[in-house]
DNA sequence: GTCTATACGCGGATAGAC
DNA sequence: GTCTATCCGCGTATAGAC
């Protein structure tokens, strides 16, 4: 983490500054202080550039959604769209776990996250989708990505035998899952994909028999 | 939210009153200070009973789990029994979303969540279900189940209908999820599990051909 | 063993000088 | 636009009263 060398402070430095101290060390250890220690400066003037601190927080969450791709809606039909797009979001999620807790929280009036909801809703409203079906379709892509990126599954059991061996017998293994991590994470999420896309192109062809094979 | 007569701590009657703040204010509300106030009695005299603030918020979170049911697991067959342990599992969280965050981490050391895990693992595996799927679709269910409880979709989209008008056609509509909010989270959920247990019960059928009509 | 009093070093945020 | 000085609330350590 070097101190970069122009001393002008910007949104977009200071941005960039507490996406890395968020993903080294967590929410928690992101203060203005640590923040504007890491650029030189003292912490009261960050707010010469965000008002508070939660807009700092806002500013991170948003440079994320800037990285999803949306470039396959609207251009594959919409079951492989889905899952390309939900694929790209979670991996843009997983690289900034630390950021997820905001994210989950919804867009708010942060103009990315909009920007892609705006886009996937758009993309299945125009695929044929009733209005009514592609808002729970995009809240459940939500739900699934969010709580797959939010917390590892696999890091979430201790590793210490000993904690299971006696009261909880069927997770004697547990302590083992931390080497799957990635196996167990992605294959939980691949797992709801999968089932979950093909569950929905069947609601789809009963939903309109006759045009199920010429949707976009 | 009233002070108790008796003025004796107890872990009980601080995680109740703990419950009470972070589903009234949040978690960011709960402190030390806010806590102790409500019990009639000084911030470090809560240190007797609790070593750190977190290990108070550990208790919050294995409350919760305390209340969720498990009658139904090893005991109904898997698909029903993985439906109805995870609705209630959903209705405990919902109804007390602010504490979502710390539960998505994972059970940690907290003994609640551990039998919980325990039981689903062990009701999956006793079903026939090989312990790489068992663990997945543990995971699977934890994040459909947080991820659905953490944030309302319908309450994230501010109820402003300036701020989508111009910038995000689509969801032109957006500011009056809120008045749907409960049909709009609940069916995502509801689609999600609907579709999730359907694919898996296909892809049980197809891994244990011979047996699977026999399956608890 | 429980609680109070006090104190330390942090946090976010503001006012005003340069 | 940045700095210095400052305010108040936070988690929590410690010492001692009951």
């Amino acid at each position: 983490m070097p101190r970069p060398r122009s001393p002008r402070l910007t949104r977009e430095r200071i941005i960039e500054c507490a996406i890395e101290i968020v993903d080294a060390e967590g929410l928690d250890a992101l203060s203005t202080r640590r923040l504007a220690t890491e650029l030189d400066v003292q912490a009261p003037s960050l707010y010469n550039h965000f008002a508070t601190k939660e807009e700092i927080l806002d500013g991170v969450a948003d440079a994320l959604f800037e990285q999803v791709d949306l470039s396959m809606l609207g251009r594959r039909p919409w079951p492989a769209a889905l899952r390309e797009w939900a694929r790209g979001y979670r991996r843009v999620l997983v690289a900034h776990p630390n950021v997820v807790p905001i994210v989950a929280r919804g867009p708010g009036r942060r103009p990315a996250q909009l920007r892609v909801d705006n886009a996937v809703y758009g993309a299945l409203v125009d695929a044929g989708w009733p209005p009514a079906y592609a808002t729970r379709i995009g809240a459940l892509m939500r739900y699934l990505v969010t709580g797959s990126a939010l917390g590892s599954f696999a890091l979430g059991f201790p590793d210490d035998p000993s904690l299971y061996r006696e009261s909880y017998p069927h997770l004697a293994d547990a302590h083992r899952l931390r080497q799957h991590q990635a196996e167990v994470d992605e294959g939980a999420f691949e797992l709801g994909l999968a089932t979950i896309i093909a569950g929905l192109e069947k609601t789809f062809a009963e939903l309109r028999p006759a045009a199920s094979g010429k949707a976009r």
